[in-house]
DNA sequence: CTTGACTCTGGACTATAGTCCATACCCTAA
DNA sequence: TTAGGGTATGGACTATAGTCCAGAGTCAAG
């Protein structure tokens, strides 16, 4: 496989050129070589790499977990367990924070509900009213 | 009841001194005076705006929306169906993030219920095979 | 040989929600 | 009067994930 320009790369992987040098400042995505004249060479690997960090955050993943993965899946001594750990505590951080945003919604279609809306008088709007009652605020 | 200061606010809402600060350059808790000196005064009504604030923060609205809100529920020609309407959007959006969330969840289990973990060498990972699969990458 | 497209670099800028800092002034109690 | 705590200000810095820009160099086709 010839050796590609950013641009080329850029465009087979779907992202900004200047994401994919962003990348490169984050270590997360290197060329394999320069030219004599500086211009950035890539392979396919890089494009299959550079999907990997896609798909990854596209599953949730931040850059930095996604370059801790990448670091294991090109370590020859790496095994299974460690992605799927990685995985795993994605699973239950993503369950925790669905978990949070239900609460969140539970409580605000309950003082929403309440509210007569329309073109009642703000002093009838239970929201502003919860919001301004004294409880423990956090 | 006597004016404040900016620390017996803060610590009365519970933020850092600097948030509260924060909160005067975004426009949405301005101190009703300053002393000849400039010190910052606040008043009651000022602990009841920050509790606003944070509450509505833990309800998942941004600093904006919160303005926004603010804005309406201090116009005494707003209706209860202008805040209505933020509180039910904002339901929307976070049965939609819930929903997103689900999707990634779902995806990231299979793919991990799939890969064999422990000391199985990497070339068996089904994760690491699914980030790199050539599939359309969003 | 020139033109246009591409690439290089470093740095600035976006959004969000703060936090921290130095320097200087103010206020109160001993 | 002095020490200490509180406060003022502007600006820098954090994290995340980029995007955009200017000025300069490169490359290939006509």
């Amino acid at each position: 496989m010839a050796a590609m320009a950013i641009g080329q790369l850029a465009r087979a992987g779907n992202v900004n050129i200047d994401t994919v040098r962003y990348y490169e400042r984050k270590n997360l995505l290197l060329p394999d070589a320069r030219t004599q004249s500086g211009y950035r060479q890539y392979s396919g690997d890089s494009v299959r790499r550079l999907r990997f960090i896609r798909k990854a955050q596209g599953l949730g993943f931040s850059l930095k977990e996604i370059g801790k993965m990448l670091d294991i899946s090109t370590n020859t001594d790496a095994e299974c367990g460690n992605i799927k750990q990685y995985a795993e505590k994605k699973i239950t951080d993503i369950q925790a924070r669905i978990s949070d945003l239900e609460k969140i919604c539970g409580g605000l279609k309950q003082i929403a509900k309440a509210c007569p809306g329309g073109d009642s008088p703000l002093e009838n709007c239970t929201i502003l009213e919860h919001f301004y009652k004294n409880e423990a605020s956090q």
